[in-house]
DNA sequence: TGCCGTTATTGAATTGGTGTCAATAGACTG
DNA sequence: CAGTCTATTGACACCAATTCAATAACGGCA
């Protein structure tokens, strides 16, 4: 069919180039329903290209992972300034706007990286850390929390709860706005850290 | 090797017998693992047998699903009398104890329903309304929770957190205790029902 | 402008697991 | 104890993953 010539990229492009295609074909199909094959004839080459670049297809699944995880930190970067609170709206709220947007991919994302194995649930987890860790790194003085095992512990449950409730929000928000949604998740932290035993 | 006579059971027994084999393996390998050869070789069993009783992987690995998420909702089914919040303490109760004993095996079945396909992922979802649902059902009165759109998507979350608490816990429980971890779980339902805006 | 070397890229062959099906052989029945 | 039903098998077709020796772009150099 496409009896083109060959192209020939610099091993930065290429990778990249298939690193984005990966993503986006995640907002189509699942992660495993992302093949060899699928990724060849989409981005125009040879399969085995990939395994040049890749290795495997697991190791070629962790490097989009990774990838759509990096974007999704990128993107709810809390702000450097303001009460701890507020970043906290301000990257919860920003984490909501990215699923809601992204929302196939995102899927695909979470349940193939809790699907997989240990390396994509790493890589998952430090994604989900960006979203809690981060805003209360510089909350040394403990405004909203202090630093125990079982906050820990909390604040990770915490983190749990918020992406079943956009995801399960954005699938259908019938009765629940947006703004509601948002003072949820917000609200809740302080509550879940009020239950804290001691 | 074992080049035994084969055997000729029931559909019915056979059938158990493969279900129970593939829950048991799911402590050892994750569901995707559970390959055909697998389970034919640990059965002492021809793969066309495999497929004759369950037509392929998929469905096989639903039904596996189905077998073990039916042992969760047996074991932690709640008592029929008590208060509200009596009640809901006993079936988490249940409900950890069961994972803590159950680990591997739990962990196989959450991540494989949550990276497969739809059907599994509504199974896995079934099981999940076991811990919540059922204890509210019968709360006609309100005692706790007022069923709203917005109330069930936070009883939904609240069950995301409960089993990542669990599951996190259970990893390393170092620092907090059964007690406390139960204690959080069960005061955490009426702290984020407090959060409801309205 | 044209040759040359480097290396990005290919495609054919191999492997491993899924799924199909006609043939085989337990166990019950008369 | 032969006959029937059907649980069970094993060989084969098929598709996706993986390997690797051969191929051909592109940049550099004359």
């Amino acid at each position: 069919m496409t009896a083109t010539t060959r192209v020939r990229l610099s091993p930065e492009e290429r990778r990249s180039q298939l690193l984005d295609l990966g993503v986006r074909l995640l907002a189509t199909r699942s992660l495993d329903e992302l093949s060899i094959d699928v990724l060849a004839e989409e981005a125009g080459i040879s399969r085995g290209l990939l395994y040049h670049y890749f290795g495997n297809k697991h190791a070629f699944h962790e490097a989009v992972v990774r990838r759509a995880a990096d974007d999704l930190i990128a993107q709810t970067a809390p702000p450097a300034q303001g009460e701890p609170l507020e970043r906290l709206l301000t990257s919860v709220t920003a984490y909501v706007d990215y699923v809601v947007t992204n929302y196939e991919g995102y899927l695909s994302l979470v349940k193939g990286a809790a699907g997989g194995n240990d390396t994509l649930r790493e890589i998952y987890d430090e994604a989900r850390s960006a979203l809690t860790d981060r805003v209360f790194r510089e909350d040394a003085q403990g405004t909203i929390i202090t630093d125990t095992p079982t906050a820990r512990l909390v604040v990770r449950g915490w983190a749990a709860m918020t992406e079943e409730l956009v995801i399960t929000w954005r699938a259908d928000p019938s009765g629940v706005s947006r703004e509601e949604l948002l003072e949820i998740i917000a609200a809740s932290l302080p509550a879940l850290v009020g239950v804290i035993p001691g």
